[in-house]
This record gives C-alpha cells, sequence and structure tokens, in this order.
DNA sequence: TTAAACTTTCAATAATAATTGAAAGTTTAT
DNA sequence: ATAAACTTTCAATTATTATTGAAAGTTTAA
C-alpha cells in the first residue's frame, strides 16, 4: 500500500464509521482529511481531495468548528481560509465526549427523570415503568459520566494553554 | 403526566437516541417497548404497540436476538412466538458493548493498523500519515478496550447461569 | 396430508438525510 | 465606492436507509 492508497482507505475508514455513529461521512472524512495534513487546508483543497461541493464543504466545516475540533487558520497575506483539525486525538477525544454528552445525553437524562418520576398509581404497569426507566437513568448517568471524566481529563488546560501562548 | 403519556415518551426518546448513535428507530423502540413491558409480547402486539408493520417488526426483532439482547419466550399452548428483552441494564450494556467493538471497532483497528504501517519514504506527508494514524489507533483501541472491560466486567457470568439454571 | 396459524423474505415505496450549485452575502484591496 | 475574492445559505436534487405488504415459507394440530 502506498501513500495515496493510505491516505484514501484511511479517509474512507474513517468515514464509514462515522456514519455507524452517527456522524455525517463527509464531516468524518473532511476531519480525517485534516487530521492527516501537515499544513493547513482550504476550502478548495478540501473540496478537491475529496471531491464534494463547496456548499458540502463549508456546512460541514461549520460543524466541525461548532464541535471544537477544527478551527480557522488565518495564513498573513492570504484571503482564503484555512484550516486545522486538533491533532492532539486526546485532546479530540475530550471535545467528541463533551459535545455528546451535552447534546445527546443530556437531554434523555432529562426524559428518563421525568418518565421515572411520574406518580405511581396502583398498576403492576406502571411499577415496572418506573423501575426499569429509573434503572435506565442511572446507566445512562454512568456513561454520561464516563464521558465527563474523559472531557474533563485535562483539567490543566488553561494552563497548558497558557504555556503554549507564552513560549 | 400519566402512565400512557410516560410510556410514549419514552419510547420515543429512547429511539431518538438510537438514531443518533446510528441505531434504527424501530428495533430502539421494540426494546424500549418490552424493556417496560410486564410480561412477553408477540409479534402483534408489538405491531400494534408501535404501529408498524409486521415484515418491520419481524427484522428488527431478528436484529435485536442477533445482537443478544432479544430472546424468544415460548408460551406452553400458544402457538404465537413471544419476545422479552434482557431486563438487566448491566447485562444490556455487556451485549451493546461486545457488538459494538466486535462489528464497527476491531476492522477499524485493523486499517488503522494496515495505514499507519505502510513503509516509510522520506516524505513528510507519509511520516504524519504514519504517526497520526498510529495516535489514532492507540485511541481507538483504548475505546475497545473500555468498550470490553464493560463487556466483561461480569467474568462470572458462567457461574451466574450456572446458579439460575441449577435453583 | 391438509389447512390454519403463524413467521420470514424481499421488491417496491416512502421517509430521511446528505449533497449540490447558484444566488446572496461578506470582506478586502484599491 | 467598486469590484474581485472569497464564504454562506438554502431550495432543489440525489443518495441512503427504513418501512411496507403481500407472497413464500414454516410449523403445528387434527
Amino acid at each position: 500500500m502506498n501513500y495515496q492508497e493510505a491516505k484514501e482507505k484511511f479517509i474512507s475508514t474513517w468515514g464509514s464509521l462515522g456514519s455507524l455513529w452517527g456522524i455525517n461521512k463527509a464531516m468524518a472524512q473532511i476531519q480525517a482529511l485534516l487530521f492527516i495534513s501537515t499544513k493547513p487546508l482550504s476550502m478548495e483543497d478540501i473540496m478537491e481531495e475529496l471531491k464534494i461541493s463547496r456548499g458540502n464543504t463549508s456546512m460541514n466545516l461549520r460543524q466541525l468548528m461548532d464541535w471544537g475540533i477544527v478551527t480557522k487558520e488565518i495564513i498573513p497575506g492570504e484571503r482564503k481560509e484555512y484550516f486545522t483539525t486538533e491533532k492532539d486525538v486526546e485532546e479530540l477525544a475530550r471535545h467528541i465526549a463533551k459535545e455528546r454528552s451535552r447534546r445527546e445525553l443530556k437531554p434523555v437524562l432529562k426524559v428518563l427523570k421525568e418518565v421515572s418520576n411520574i406518580d405511581s398509581d396502583q398498576s403492576e404497569e406502571t411499577e415496572e415503568l418506573k423501575k426499569q426507566t429509573k434503572a435506565l437513568h442511572d446507566l445512562t448517568q454512568q456513561a454520561d459520566d464516563m464521558l465527563n471524566k474523559i472531557a474533563d481529563q485535562d483539567l490543566n488546560w488553561v494552563t497548558k494553554t497558557f504555556i503554549k501562548i507564552m513560549r
């Protein structure tokens, strides 16, 4: 396998994994491309490499920025915007863990709490609903705790950033 | 919120969370329905409750059985097949963790290993590809280890099952 | 062995999600 | 102020995935 083949295989595999876990393919592929790029890429670069449209590229780059894993890079003297992704896999994991907790798990926890706390009546059905959704709430809470543990692994982020800026 | 409302809210929310994480809605909803049911349900029951077709129900039940989280229950004297889901959330988590590791993470790990092990050449690009996919491999391996830790939490499964059978 | 009761399969259809591309919007240089 | 260079938006289109329903398949009872 040569460089080009390996690159394509990586990008396509990462895209498929994304789909499997509810992340759109283009988004995952853009991230993958930036992740192995040695320099920031422009929208043109990305469009050309992945053969996707301008609109698609623009929208998915925005989403990646919303997730906090891609940032704009201003290159002095250049009109175009350039993009880079977080290159540190641990930081990447932190951002993703944090966002999935916030967007997806938190709202579900809220519903599970509501449902498991409805008033008891005499019926067996209601008791089962309450009991089982309570158990699911606790499990989901555990999963959420785990994600947040990952997300907070780096409590010295401020310090680290400070050092980066200072040197 | 009364029983019926709570039930519907739970089933619909669980279905949406499923979609978000790459699990088809009907599959998640069938599991949710069984999860709060006080007794095994037939295909008719499920079709009626969720307002989905016979074919859809059949296919998704099969998938749930493949995942190991739903089982057929034979009720003596009944022609119909009845279904139950694993009621213990921890067992549920184990099955899901194990399957997602096996189906989704393992194949990706293989590709990441291949890609990160391509021959070095002089180029910076190749080195970056190797370095970054290696890092991603290690991270994915960590995630996979975590899933398997969950999956194997219950190393005394055999013992437990044995006890269940014996008593 | 037949037929009723039930389940599975799968081609057709529908629903959902991703993608395009061109018009509108923004920024920068002169 | 103007226009070139670039980005964003969004209605229309296309691709993907889920769902239906009826025919084929299977099991059971008599």
